[in-house]
RNA sequence: GCCGCUUUAGCUCCAACCGGUAGAGCAGAUCCAUGGUAAGGAUAAGGUUGCUGGUUCGACUCCGGCAAGCGGCACCA
C-alpha cells in the first residue's frame, strides 16, 4: 500500500501502482469522469501511469486549462496514428498542442490534401472506437533511437537530448511515438474533434530545411465546446476585414496597380481622415510639431542611419538617378534626425517631438501579404522625441499615456505590454553595452514605478535600443502590436546630434521612437474586425442617410436637412433613387450606417426628423436641431 | 520566399455529364409600380471561363508555365 495526500491534506492508503484514474474512481465516480491527468509530485502524469511510492496527488479535471492541452496533445498522437495507417511511408515531426488546437508535422511521399482530412478523421475515430491504451515507457538514449530508426526527424531530436535525460515512449496500439508525455491515458476519451486544415512548414521552423505537410485541429471535451469554437471560427471568417472591406467599399487591391499596395476608396478614406484628423489633434495637445518629409531618399542617408547595412532586406532596391543611388524610405527616423540637426540646440529647447503621417514602403515577402495587414507602402503617423537624458522617463511616460488615450478612444482595449530587451547571444544587436543597460534599467525602472504589468521579450529589441510594445487584443481574440515606444542612443551617434548644456559643452540628446496606431493600414484592419463593418457614429464613413417618403413631396426637405448636416461637418447623404421605402432602409442598414432618417409629411411640417439607429427597430421623431446636437455630441464623445 | 489549394459576369455561388465555346441570385439598365422602416413586378443586356503554352477535329473541363488570392511556414527595423 502506498500513502496518497490529497490538495486539502488528507492522505489516504491505495494499492501500489494505482492510477489517476483509480484515485479519482475512488474519490467519487463523477470525479473520475472529470479527469484527465493528474500532477503526482508535481509532475505530470497521464490518467493510466502508476503511481508506486507514497505521493501527493492533484487531479486535473476538465475544467482546467492544462486539460485541454492535454487533450488536444492525445489527440494529435491519434491523428499521428491514422496517417500512419492510412500512409504507410510516414515519418514525423513534432505534433503539439497548440490555442484552441493541435497539430502533427508529416513527411510523406504522398501529399496529403485537404480533402483527405474526411478519410484521416475517419480512422481517428475507428482508433477511438478500439479503446486503446496509450502506455507510456521510459527508455534509454541509445534504445529510443533503435526504436525510432526509421524516423530521421524523431532521430534528430533523440541525437539532441542530454545522455541522462529520461526519454519516454507513447504507445497507443500499433502506434509508437516519441513523446515527454501527459496524456489522457486511452484512445477512448478524445471524442470531439475536427481536422481543420493542411499546411506547409519547415522543419524547426528553419527556412533553409525540409518542408513537412502540417495538419491542424481542434479537440473538446464536449460536443458543445467543439461546434462553439467551429462558430467563433464562422464569426472570425465573416469578421474578417478583407470581406468586410470589399463589402463595404473601403479599399481595394488590384494586379495592376501591384501586389500589396491598396488602393483607399472613398469610405475607407473618410475613415482614415477622421482618424488622421484625430490622431493630429491628440499630438498637438501633446505638444507634438508636425513636419512632412519625403517619401525617397537617399541610400547615403540609410547607410549613416544604420538600415542599410541592418535591414537592406526589407527595403525596395534602390535606383540610381543622375550619379545619386536613392531609396523609397522604410522608415522616417533619418529624416527626423536631419531636421534636428539643422540647427543648434539648446538644454532648453528639449525635449522637442516632432510628429509626421509617414508613408514608407517595405519589401516585404510575397507569402506574407494579406488585405490591409501586411501590406508593401503603409502610412502611419511616426514620431521622435528627441531628449535630454534626465527627460528620458517624463517622456516616455507622456507617449505612453498618450498611446493609451488614443487607444481607448478607438474603442480598444490593451491586452498587455511587452518590454523588449537585447539578447547577447544573437549579436544583432549594436554592441554599446553601457547604453544598453542604462536603457533597459531605465524602462523597467518606469513600467515598475508605474504599477504597469508588462512581458519581458529577451531578444526582440530594436537593433539601436530596447522598446516597449503594446499589445491590442481584437474582438476577434486576435493580439497585435499596435503602438511602441523606443529608446535609441546609437541614431544620436550616427547624426552627431547634440544640443548645448547649461555648462556650454556639447551632450548628445536621446531618441525616442513613438509608433502610436500601428499603420493607418492595418488600424483600418482591426477596427473593421473590432467593430464588425458598422463604425461608431464618428468614425462611420456614412453617418448620416436622409430618406424622402415621398421624392416630390419630401425631397426638397430632405435635401435641406443633408445641406445642414455637411455643414456641420457630418457625413450626410440622400438616397432618392426611385425605390419603395423598405428597400431603402434595408439598404442603409445593410451597409451599417448609423442614421437612417424617414422624411415625410409629419417631418416637413414639424421641422423634424425621425430617425432610426443602425441595428435598432425602433425609430424616434426629434426636432432637426435636437437631432444636431445629439449626433454632434457623439461625434465629440468619439461613440 | 517556401508548401498546398483556389481562380468562371461588377459582387456572391458545391450551375455545366465521361472534353462538344456557359447557369443562377444580387447589383447595374429600361419600363410599370412605389406615402412611413429589412428586398414590388416585367423586360433586355451582361462572359475570349485569371494570363499563357500544349494535347485534341474540338478545352471551363486534360497536361505544363506564369500571376494573383487563400491556409500555413519563414520573415516582420
Amino acid at each position: 500500500m502506498i500513502e496518497i495526500r490529497l490538495p486539502d491534506g488528507n492522505t489516504k492508503a491505495f494499492e501500489k501502482g494505482t492510477t489517476p484514474e483509480g484515485i479519482a474512481g475512488a474519490l467519487a465516480p463523477a470525479l473520475k469522469k472529470k479527469t484527465v491527468a493528474a500532477y503526482v509530485n508535481g509532475n505530470l502524469y497521464d490518467l493510466n501511469r502508476p503511481i508506486n511510492d507514497d505521493a501527493s496527488i492533484e487531479l486535473i479535471t476538465k475544467d482546467r486549462e492544462e486539460a485541454l492541452e492535454i487533450l488536444n496533445h492525445s489527440a494529435a498522437h491519434l491523428l499521428a496514428q491514422a496517417v500512419k495507417r492510412l500512409y504507410p511511408d510516414a515519418t514525423f515531426g513534432v505534433g503539439p498542442a497548440i490555442k484552441d488546437g493541435f497539430y502533427y508535422d508529416i513527411a510523406t511521399k504522398e501529399t496529403i490534401k485537404e480533402e483527405d482530412l474526411p478519410t484521416i478523421e475517419k480512422e481517428m475515430r475507428k482508433i477511438v472506437q478500439e479503446q486503446d491504451q496509450m502506455e507510456r515507457r521510459v527508455v534509454d538514449k541509445a534504445e529510443a533511437l533503435k526504436e525510432f530508426s526509421g524516423d530521421p526527424y524523431k532521430v534528430e531530436m533523440i541525437k539532441e537530448m542530454d545522455d541522462d535525460e529520461v526519454i519516454t515512449i507513447y504507445k497507443q496500439g500499433e502506434f509508437k511515438d516519441l513523446c515527454r508525455g501527459g496524456h489522457v491515458g486511452n484512445t477512448k476519451h478524445i471524442k470531439h474533434f475536427k481536422l481543420l486544415s493542411v499546411a506547409g512548414a519547415y522543419w524547426r521552423g528553419d527556412s533553409d530545411r525540409d518542408m513537412l505537410q502540417r495538419i491542424y485541429g481542434t479537440a473538446w471535451f464536449t460536443k458543445d465546446d467543439l461546434n462553439k469554437y467551429l462558430e467563433i471560427l464562422k464569426e472570425r471568417k465573416e469578421r474578417d476585414h478583407r470581406k468586410l472591406g470589399k463589402e463595404l467599399e473601403i479599399f481595394m487591391l488590384d494586379n495592376k496597380a501591384g501586389q500589396g499596395l491598396p488602393i483607399w476608396l472613398p469610405n475607407g478614406y473618410a475613415v482614415r481622415k477622421t482618424l488622421e484628423d484625430y490622431v493630429y489633434k491628440l499630438e498637438r495637445k501633446h505638444g507634438y510639431l508636425h513636419i512632412q518629409t519625403p517619401v525617397l531618399g537617399t541610400k547615403e542617408l540609410y547607410e549613416t542611419s544604420g538600415h542599410w547595412d541592418h535591414y537592406r532586406d526589407g527595403m525596395f532596391p534602390p535606383m540610381e538617378y543622375e550619379d545619386q543611388t536613392y531609396v523609397l524610405r522604410p522608415m522616417s527616423c533619418p529624416h527626423h534626425m536631419i531636421v534636428y540637426n539643422r540647427k543648434l540646440r539648446s538644454y532648453r529647447d528639449l525635449p522637442i517631438r516632432y510628429a509626421e503621417i509617414v508613408t514608407q514602403h517595405r519589401h516585404e515577402a510575397s507569402g506574407a501579404l494579406s488585405g490591409l495587414e501586411r501590406v508593401r507602402q503603409m502610412t502611419l503617423t511616426d514620431s521622435h522625441i528627441f531628449a535630454r537624458r534626465d527627460q528620458i522617463k517624463s517622456e516616455v511616460l507622456s507617449a505612453y499615456n498618450l498611446i493609451q488615450q488614443a487607444i481607448s478612444d478607438l474603442g480598444l482595449t490593451i491586452d498587455y505590454i511587452e518590454l523588449a530587451l537585447r539578447d547577447e547571444a544573437k549579436g544583432k544587436f549594436h554592441p554599446d553595452d553601457v547604453l544598453w543597460d542604462e536603457a533597459e534599467a531605465l524602462l523597467k525602472e518606469l513600467l515598475d514605478e508605474e504599477k504597469i504589468d508588462y512581458k519581458v521579450m529577451k531578444g526582440e529589441a530594436a537593433f539601436y535600443g530596447p522598446k516597449i510594445d503594446v499589445q491590442v487584443r481584437t474582438a476577434m481574440d486576435r493580439v497585435i502590436t499596435m503602438s511602441t515606444v523606443q529608446l535609441d542612443f546609437l541614431l544620436p551617434e550616427r547624426f552627431d546630434l547634440t544640443y548645448i548644456g547649461k555648462d556650454g559643452e556639447k551632450h548628445r540628446p536621446v531618441v525616442i521612437h513613438r509608433g502610436l496606431i500601428s499603420t493607418w493600414e492595418r488600424l483600418m484592419s482591426i477596427l473593421l474586425e473590432q467593430y464588425k463593418g458598422a463604425f461608431p457614429t464618428w468614425l462611420a464613413p456614412e453617418q448620416v442617410r436622409a430618406i424622402p417618403v415621398n421624392l416630390e413631396a419630401h425631397g426638397p426637405y430632405a435635401e435641406s436637412i443633408n445641406n445642414r448636416l455637411i455643414d456641420e461637418d457630418l457625413r450626410s447623404t440622400t438616397d432618392f433613387r426611385e425605390e419603395k421605402l423598405g428597400y431603402k432602409i434595408r439598404e442603409a442598414q445593410t451597409k451599417k450606417i448609423p442614421y437612417s432618417l424617414v422624411i415625410g409629411d409629419n417631418e416637413v411640417e414639424n421641422n423634424s426628423v425621425t430617425y432610426r439607429k443602425y441595428g435598432e427597430k425602433e425609430q424616434n421623431t426629434v426636432p432637426l436641431e435636437d437631432f444636431i446636437s445629439m449626433i454632434k455630441k457623439e461625434v465629440k464623445d468619439r461613440k
